[in-house]
DNA sequence: CGTCTCCTTGAGTTAACTCAACGTACGTGG
DNA sequence: CCACGTACGTTGAGTTAACTCAAGGAGACG
């Protein structure tokens, strides 16, 4: 993922959508495709994303040679999973509010960890009904769930800008921890000096 | 793995317990530990079982010198992976009688390709409140939704041993189908022989 | 015999859902 | 330029799935 939004998403009774994971720039997409050979979900692009491919092929033989590399982007598939853990989690026992608050956290850190801007603003090509299928809720309950965040002073969000107003309610309602986002490597803190 | 089951868990909110995976005799538990210095969540036995444990200094020296078996590896972190975000839809997008009914399908195709025997039985020493725990829902609700399956006929629920009565009903109610569990591998289909 | 854990049941409450309608912005073709 | 369709956001009203609290029953065990 060089630019833009993907998001990878299941269809349950081949009906209700359930978006499954989020990449943003820097992510690497469907790594399992090299070595698995059923697709379990689907890809999809939030608005315009700039996307670089691999042949397969190269890309096999390069790993074969170097274990280095393969450990790295082991180490990618690692951080993926857990990163789902969390959103099993999150969709399993936190309600709607919280739920939305701790997907806006973990945005927020991720694309910090990648822009190393420090902003505040997330610019995310997103409908409330995409984000209602990140939730694992409703529409129109989404919808609610955002008024509740914006009448609480704690972000703005018009169509596709979501500016957080206060990061520590944000992370209060959504009991929020980066600790699995595993993003301090060797000692260095990639987010602590942006966040604080 | 050996014997037995894990299953991995977080705390949400210092209190409410969400359980984020399980392992059944065969699985790898904790792969990441080698390469991820963080743990982001907790792994607990239910009841007695047996896991065997390796040195991480070894195993990562013979991981460096063979692709092959980190190959056999990573391809056991992708399975586990689609596994999570299975659980993902199903914890988004399915009420709690399907939830169940989903939690079960996997566990037992799981045990299948395991045992090899094509039983419709499982023993796993779990309380129905670990059950709410993976399920996303509460301990109560838990039981009500197990006494409609029992009074559905679909499978008897004996404290700790479940017994499939009606395959085809379950998955039905489920809304499973176990191509996401990546057990076909080189054209050889591990299950469909004991599950038909 | 008491205690503990687990399962079960009832009653009242709440979070989230569905359905339906309406506003607004945007693009497109007449 | 205007009429129209479409996609998205918003709101209200009624419904339902799941929750919490509370209590009681069954079995295991020292």
């Amino acid at each position: 993922m060089l630019s833009g939004f993907v998001y990878g998403h299941k269809l349950v009774n081949s009906s209700r959508r359930q978006i499954t994971s989020l990449l943003v720039p820097g992510d690497i997409a469907d790594l399992q495709c090299l070595y698995v050979p059923k697709l379990d979900h689907n890809l999809s692009a939030l608005g315009p994303a700039v996307v670089a491919f691999f042949p397969h092929a190269a890309f096999r033989a390069i790993l074969d040679q170097s274990p280095q590399l393969s450990q790295a982007f082991w180490r990618e598939t690692f951080v993926e999973t857990a990163i789902a853990r969390e959103w099993i989690a999150n969709l399993g026992r936190r309600e709607a509010l919280a739920r939305m608050a701790h997907v806006i956290c973990e945005l927020a850190v991720r694309l910090r960890a990648v822009d190393r801007t420090g902003s505040f603003s997330l610019f995310i090509p997103w409908t409330q009904m995409d984000v209602a299928d990140v939730c694992g809720i409703s529409g129109v309950h989404a919808n609610r769930v955002v008024q509740e965040l914006r009448r609480s002073r704690v972000l703005d969000w018009d169509p596709r800008q979501i500016r957080i107003l206060d990061w520590d309610a944000l992370t209060e309602i959504a009991d929020f921890s980066d600790d699995y986002l595993q993003l301090r490597i060797a000692g260095r803190d990639l987010v602590a000096s942006e966040v604080a």
